[in-house]
DNA sequence: TCTTTATGTTTAGAAAATAAACATTAACTT
DNA sequence: AAGTTAATGTTTATTTTCTAAACATAAAGA
């Protein structure tokens, strides 16, 4: 009875745009949104969408300024539970990256 | 102008389950379809997806032998390719990590 | 006032992931 | 030897997720 387990990967955490806005907010006090859609290379409509999900998860707290329109400014910022996950996440990942897995394949199946 | 760019992610990587084979087969000499179903915890449906998205983007090599039905038995192989590119996502992720992103946010706003 | 520009959000379409259903064949049962 | 069960895999249909197009809002400029 092989016990193996892969390292459990945060689905959230584990997408292209989302994971990109962490990281970044992760490394700078803050930063709004046509920021992130700059350095992310994405469209407004995207950022917008992946930064609900992130907030929804509790991971980042979004505030809104200088109300609709022209010169609304939307900042963003990472929560504790966020820069945790980010973290629990990359260590999931580097110890994925170092797994081994065992070679047991011939005791499973009914030949021999 | 800041340049900054993160690092480039393989999206057929970028994929729990695909990630997880090549990280099985990246360390075995070979796996069988089953004990990739077994190992990652997945259906035979999505292994058997997954490793045909992996084989037609040239990662892995998969041979049948035993026919169809009760005894067929269906083996991966990683290619040299299929090595280099799961590096290359590995090295690109490392670096994410690390990523320091430019703080230049009041630069691209016309307030002030 | 009308147009243009700068934010954001909603929603509709595309793409991808997942599992349910199907197919194949060998062993077992009676 | 016909019928049943069990072991692989594949196809397909559903669900989920991503993406961008369309929409909405408001300020500045003509």
């Amino acid at each position: 009875m092989s016990a193996f387990k892969f390292p459990v990967i945060n689905p959230l955490l584990h997408n292209e745009l989302r994971l990109k806005i962490m990281v970044a907010l992760d490394s700078l006090e803050s930063a709004d949104f046509m920021y992130l859609c700059r350095i992310t290379d994405s469209t407004r409509g995207n950022v917008s969408a992946q930064i609900t999900i992130l907030r929804d998860a509790g991971y980042i707290e979004v505030s809104k300024s200088g109300g609709l329109g022209r010169f609304s400014r939307t900042v963003c910022r990472i929560t504790a539970k966020g820069i945790e996950a980010l973290h629990t996440y990359e260590d999931g990942l580097r110890r994925l990256f170092s797994e081994r897995v065992p070679n047991d394949q011939e005791s499973r199946r009914d030949i021999g």
